[in-house]
DNA sequence: ATTCGTTATGCACGATCGTATATAGCGCTA
DNA sequence: TAGCGCTATATACGATCGTGCATAACGAAT
């Protein structure tokens, strides 16, 4: 059992577990498109999850090619980094914090995970 | 922006923002009917969760009466204020954990709220 | 027995989400 | 110039979610 973590714009999530995978993934394969892929995800709905992120945050945090050597890519800008980053800290933070609480709750469910 | 946290079984949610407003509301109310009303709603849709929370943990978390005086009602269990007390407790720790490092992710975004 | 407000369900409808599909444009490479 | 794989976009379809409505059962109080 897994607490997740959802960063809210008013009622939007600005950056929540799907999206920081899909920056991870799009980090590693260089495109969206590969990226959907790996994560068993439309491309449509991959390239909806980054329209939005580069329209939440100050600057996009994926740049995108169209054409060029092998089709075109896509990859983190700095401040795309530097989000994730932070996503992953704050995480890493929270479930600390709550570790053992969590470990505590859990005895009170019938199908413990 | 607030951290949302979500408690899952698996990919089921056994307690989140929804479910533990819902539990306060009963509390408060002393039934599901009432409840829903003051949140707006739908009572097909507490009675819902109430259901999936009464299943997924050790021992139900609403005690539901149908008939009687004032023609029934809910009330919350011991286990259920148990339940709903550490996963608000839980919310305060990820919270306080998290609150420096969301102020400054805060800053990333184009409206920050 | 009737009344009352609740619990307990089922079903139809609209909204939303995500997938799948189709098409077009892009720019490097060969 | 033709090919390649990607970005970019629209549309249609099914799944899922939540509301609203309708109905029945319930049990104390009058």
């Amino acid at each position: 059992m897994r607490p997740r973590i959802r960063l809210l714009i008013g009622d939007a999530v600005a950056l929540g577990p799907g999206k920081a995978s899909l920056l991870e993934a799009i980090d590693d394969t260089g495109s969206i498109a590969a990226a959907a892929r790996s994560m068993g995800m439309s491309y449509g709905r991959a390239w909806q999850l980054v329209q939005a992120m580069n329209g939440d945050f100050r600057a996009p945090l994926i740049e995108r090619v169209a054409g060029g050597r092998g089709g075109g890519g896509a990859a983190l800008t700095d401040l795309g980094r530097d989000a994730l980053a932070r996503y992953r800290a704050m995480e890493v933070q929270a479930d600390a914090a709550v570790s053992d609480a969590l470990d505590q709750f859990t005895e009170l469910l019938k199908n413990p995970p």
